[in-house]
DNA sequence: TCGCATTGCATAGCAAGCTATATAATATTA
DNA sequence: TAATATTATATAGCTTGCTATGCAATGCGA
């Protein structure tokens, strides 16, 4: 009555986001990856053997996220880990064979489904619709500033 | 390089829903609740008594994420359950004063995040934006029917 | 150079989503 | 009506996100 789900832009987004979310899982499974892996990915084939912190640094998540993110691409199979020639404390990151692989099919996955998902609109609604979610992340991330 | 994150929905998607989430949570932390518990509660605000199967037909969730929401909303005093009058195997849920006591505050929180988040669109962007979105769901529902 | 602050990463513990499976009660059918 | 199928809910175990905290190594200032 009062508070409608679907104008709720919040409520959109939380499902949009779940719904594209599981399309990627199906259709990466076949490459033994899983979404939540997909950006760090993403940055090491552009960057490989970087620190935990360098890696951080491209990516939109928290560092304890991080840290279990690169664990269970390191039991996958993905990456392993060297320690840091000059900081003991920091270890160096880097694609394995595997890891370097895939690059590929991913790239053609992820294109695929964000094409699919958006094959309903037009090239200026998508244009639009990108935009429109680019200035929302940004209006929040000033938003959260001046908290 | 050839990926770029800030170009492609799935990723904008993801996150903008975890900025949003953020959001809410710290807004409606002072009531008791957290964002997962808000489409329940929309439900429940709306139609009390029900059993989970029938409050389950109006969330986009599934069974058993339903299921341990509400296995923490008992915990956190915003529902009980009783034996359902006719059949043993289900339970009706009930929301407790205090869960109807915050329904304005709720409702209030949620209103104003959406409206500081899209502060940066005009009206008209706004509505075709939640219509892209909307859009976008309903495609990709479609889509999952033919796999 | 010794002590303290900072840094890099890991771990603990929680929420909210998922699939798969268990369990008990109800309904159906041979 | 006894055996079987279905239904309602719960549980197990996983991922992906978070905050808070721990710990060891490094860096810096007196």
């Amino acid at each position: 009555m009062e508070f409608d789900r679907m104008s709720s832009a919040g409520y959109l987004l939380n499902y949009s986001a779940r719904l594209f979310a599981e399309l990627l899982r199906n259709r990466i499974a076949p490459l033994g990856i899983v979404p939540g892996q997909f950006p760090a990915l993403l940055a090491l084939w552009e960057k490989d053997g970087v620190t935990q912190k360098e890696l951080l640094a491209t990516l939109d998540i928290e560092q304890a996220t991080l840290a279990n993110t690169l664990t269970r691409m390191e039991r996958d199979g993905l990456i392993t880990r060297k320690e840091h020639p000059a900081d003991a404390r920091a270890r160096t990151i880097h694609l394995t064979e595997r890891g370097r692989f895939i690059r590929d099919s991913a790239y053609q996955a992820a294109t695929q489904i964000n094409q699919e998902a958006l094959a309903g609109l037009s090239e200026a609604e998508t244009k639009a619709f990108l935009d429109s979610l680019r200035r929302v992340i940004g209006r929040i991330k000033e938003d959260e500033k001046s908290l």
